[in-house]
DNA sequence: CTTATGGTTTAACAGTTGTTCAAGTGTTCA
DNA sequence: TGAACACTTGAACAACTGTTAAACCATAAG
């Protein structure tokens, strides 16, 4: 990613002023664009909807997580802390282990939808 | 991203065996995940999603989509080359100038739904 | 207390990504 | 033919990302 210094950014005439114009004014704010893109990247790694798509199943601690998908503790507590700060997932402490879930069905939705989407061959 | 050397790579015991077996035998495979995570991955950015928003309205020419976003017509060229690769959008040659548009309203839906999903607070 | 264990965090590194600039296509029109 | 225009492409660069290794924190058991 690159700066946007806001000022002559485009090099080129517009060409069909009525299309931009009405479009213009059908784009959704860029608050709900940066945000759409956000939720967005972070499903976009393999890692995390590996993690994702292990807690539709099951609430699992770091552990279990990094030898379900062959990996160490470390990254999947970094990944983990990404979901977390995404609200994806939530935790719970018992003793010495930390227990992930998802933090709402809505996730499952998605994902599963998504998942029957890619499978009709999008 | 790293490597996957294969061999050695989960630093920890297995905590609740039931649990892992019982969720690896769940997990969709490694295709499925791979095709979703780059699927997402391509909506992960945010001027792809302005693009793809765009053209959820009407047929542009790279052009006009440069000056909408106020950007210059290579980034937004290479952004096209991305969507189309992914068979996210097609395109159509009208003298000098390049008409693009969504491959189909599969696209329209995900997104729409998306941004429907992100307004409700997620 | 000390030790062991599950988990987190930090810094570093290589790989990836998005934008820019400059050069290159392809098409139209004089 | 040649100029003009719409777009594409390639190389380069900075910013970002995911994994690693090592150090660290938190809890439990001796």
């Amino acid at each position: 990613m690159k700066h946007s210094n806001g000022i002559d950014r485009c090099d080129c005439n517009i060409l069909h002023k009525e299309i931009v114009d009405r479009v213009q004014g059908l784009m959704p704010d860029r608050e709900d664009i940066n945000g759409l893109a956000g939720l967005f990247k972070v499903f976009g790694d393999a890692t995390r909807m590996k993690i994702l798509s292990a807690l539709t199943h099951s609430e699992m601690c770091v552990c279990d997580i990094a030898a379900l998908l062959g990996m160490t503790k470390s990254s999947i507590s970094h990944q983990l802390r990404v979901l977390k700060q995404t609200r994806l997932v939530k935790y719970r402490r018992e003793g010495k282990v930390v227990f992930y879930s998802l933090q709402d069905e809505h996730i499952k939705n998605i994902f599963d939808q998504a998942l029957s989407h890619i499978s009709e061959g999008l």
